[in-house]
DNA sequence: GCATGTAGGAATGTTAACATTGAGACAAGT
DNA sequence: ACTTGTCTCAATGTTAACATTCCTACATGC
């Protein structure tokens, strides 16, 4: 255990960042839709400044999509976009899971644990979504490799996007099969085989992306 | 063959990151030392904005290490992260490599075979590490996969700086080893033969890597 | 009617001035 | 000698005004 952590300040634009992510989460603003530079400058009350950085920094997360003087729209997932997510993802995934069967400390692993327990005290589907993402950042974190958690983070809020879109496709027992699946993927890790746990990440992942394409 | 290309503008900012880019390449900075905002500003004759804009956008690319209220500073590669370049780039290969032999067009194959001649006409260490580089901007190119394109130019310019760092150990006969080892990765990606190709990128990584563990 | 040309306006790109922060130097106290 | 407090100043963070670009609508010509 660390007795304390970094302090670092974080300035406006990782704020106004959060603020903007949040808003398209919330369905505030769709996909699609324009990012006024201007009118968010307005709404949070700070220049145009900060605005610009937050917008660039969310167009590394793939949330959002700029052109040259034509202003950033919120991304629109394509079928298409979904399986390169789905696909590099996996790619990602591979690597992680190695390293946290591997290397993971007892600690990463309880970690990895909670988020997969805070599961049951999620009862709207945005909350499970929520719950589902920060399952996978415990992931990545416990695989300490910062460059992959960077991979993983430029992915990210797109597959959170993704996800919520299938909210829209669920059925009835779906928030608990989801648990279940995180409980056996938990439980995989925990065991330390590889394969057995490379292959329940696999079906997750289907099962996620298979939602889709039949709905 | 598409008849035209996108006529887009490129904005100030992304000038300033390729001129302080090559900056970094051609060694007038070395790892570790300090980006001035105002220095740069200064010397490009454009304001502070672009240039953070700039700075921003190598920060994402792994080239630059910025910390709040306290600027940018040149990346300096430790052996640790070294060894992650190492693992993230070979979770891509894969996935690049099974997606060239699965679907590549002739085209594309051709536009690899070319970057591999290219190196025929590079005489100095620098420049065959330019072309080793665009080697792989080919495969990943070929691979017609946007977001692992961006996950490979998230480290691209690291491996860049890795594989410069590699130079000053370089034996006598590095270059025509290097040219050698193109020309069997075309080959295997011609042959469409999946499991020969992910072996010989493996090798490939494999000789960089040790270059640097050993020296 | 369709294509082309041309203002008008709104949004982004860029700049320069202002505000805030942090690192180093130096002095005083213990 | 080592720590602590303060000061200074250079560099970054932020802001607001200015310049440029693009889209829209309308007019013009065929």
């Amino acid at each position: 255990m660390t007795k304390m952590g970094p302090a670092r300040r974080r300035g406006l634009s990782t704020e106004v960042a959060d603020e903007i992510r949040e808003a398209i989460f919330d369905g505030r603003y769709a996909p699609g839709e324009a990012l006024r530079e201007t009118e968010l400058s307005e709404a949070l009350e700070v220049s145009r400044g900060p605005v610009r950085e937050a917008l660039q920094k969310l167009e590394r997360e793939g949330l959002v999509h700029t052109e040259w003087h034509r202003g950033a729209t919120v991304t629109a997932l394509s079928l298409q976009d979904v399986a390169e997510l789905d696909s590099l993802r996996g790619a990602l995934e591979v690597l992680a899971v190695r390293r946290v069967v591997d290397q993971a400390t007892d600690a990463d692993l309880s970690l990895i644990e909670k988020t997969a327990a805070a599961m049951d005290r999620a009862d709207t589907p945005h909350e499970m979504v929520r719950c589902d993402i920060a399952f996978h950042d415990a992931v990545y974190a416990a695989a300490n490799h910062s460059r992959l958690q960077q991979a993983w983070e430029a992915i990210r809020s797109q597959v959170h996007l993704f996800l919520i879109t299938r909210v829209g496709v669920s059925t009835d027992g779906y928030l608990e099969q989801i648990r279940e699946e995180h409980r056996d993927l938990v439980a995989a890790l925990r065991l330390g085989n590889v394969d057995g746990a490379l292959k329940l990440f696999a079906e997750h992942r289907r099962h996620a992306f298979d939602v889709l394409t039949k709905g």
